[in-house]
DNA sequence: CAACTTTATTTAAAATATGTTTAAATTTAA
DNA sequence: TTAAATTTAAACATATTTTAAATAAAGTTG
């Protein structure tokens, strides 16, 4: 599905860069910041942060300060803190100032990810997921997307495509489509299967490139 | 609250001992073994284990092996793993077996406190304040603000909101959410949910400019 | 290859299904 | 008891699906 979005402050720019670079390449988004500021909350309601990076030991206001305060206000975002103090104090207030996790400068940078991966896959409940090419269903809301862009389609074209990737590089006659996806198949003529096929191949493929779905002369159709 | 009850399985006497000195000072009960035998089962089941500290480097069953066993069995008490390995693909392969947190021996006493005591929070999910995109909910009054401004709501209206936004993203089908916001659905129409979220719209979004609610032809509705 | 046959695709109108709104009847809570 | 909340049915508004007919493409045969 999408990618995660990391939130991350840190006022050492060179560490800022490194946790940027580091957690892109293994595939998350990120927006980094120096300092807390408006533009830190703009962002927080503005996406959907999965995971925010904190800083403990920033000039102005405090990391623990700002999470604190964004938690009372009901922001459920999980929070890894990290930081470059190191005796059990700081590590107990953190732990109290609704961390998830805790990480202490300088770190381990494959630990580090190992950390962000287990909060993330913690807080995240999208374990229902099907692919097939670059084709992603989610089963939590029964919707497709192809590319990330999440594909609208009717209860019939889900229903369809669905029995479709389903049964990848199967041939499918227009007579086990009707039964299998038509519930009252009895009573629909045949070639419902191909017009209704032609409305799903204009919306997921559009332009005809991708030749998702194709049909077998004589026997019916098969998506690969 | 009652006190929370930790699991300990530990093969070194004199650390099992310092565990359950420790945690028991910082008030927690504590339950703990040498070995994963029978007993260890027994207590997952017949007692209410908030947290497992498990030892990864048992003679016999390894620590991993015992968990993840019993996660797919469906037990989801949290685990935190205590181990003298240090290098970073144990670490990883920790977080990837259902681990909840990590501890590396020799550890501080104090940080092993702090990191029991964030799972245990963690887990015991007693959050008072609920926040989806710009709508606030505070379980303490059960009342929704939207923009700070406070929304009255009726008794039906508050349920059925509730029930959206803790399920944000997730298709809502008629006979769900009749099923659990409704408590005598049997005689009810399926309709009389359309209604209901029509005049829940009216109030959480009278321009319509939000969009909290979308239905879903043929399918439901859904928070997002 | 050209005429013919078969099958698939496209189009558009008609039929059906589903969602929204309104308003009256009923129930519930103050 | 009264006012507010909720349910229900019906009217209205849309969206989807089916069907049939026209067009296009593929396969067959002399």
């Amino acid at each position: 599905m999408s990618n995660k979005l990391i939130l991350i402050v840190e006022d050492e720019e060179d560490i800022l860069e490194l946790l940027e670079y580091t957690l892109q390449k293994e595939g998350f988004e990120t927006i980094g910041f120096l300092t807390i500021d408006k533009n830190v909350r703009k962002v927080l309601d503005e996406e959907n942060i999965d995971l925010i990076l904190m800083d403990r030991n920033l000039p102005g206001i405090e990391g623990t300060t700002f999470i604190n305060e964004i938690k009372k206000q009901g922001y459920s975002n999980p929070v890894i803190y990290v930081t470059a103090k190191d005796n059990d104090d700081d590590i107990i207030e953190g732990f109290n100032s609704y961390a998830d996790d805790y990480i202490t400068k300088p770190f381990n940078i494959k630990e580090l990810c190992a950390r962000v991966k287990a909060v993330i896959k913690r807080s995240s409940k999208d374990i229902d997921i099907l692919k097939v090419r670059d084709i992603v269903y989610k089963s939590s809301n029964k919707k497709f997307s192809i590319e990330d862009v999440e594909i609208d389609l009717t209860h019939l074209e889900h229903d369809l495509l669905l029995e479709f990737i389903k049964n990848k590089d199967i041939l499918m006659t227009r007579e086990h489509l009707l039964n299998s996806v038509w519930q009252d198949s009895f009573d629909k003529k045949i070639k419902t299967v191909n017009v209704a096929i032609k409305r799903l191949k204009a919306k997921i493929d559009p332009d005809g490139k991708k030749e998702y779905i194709r049909s077998i002369r004589g026997e019916g159709y098969i998506f690969c």
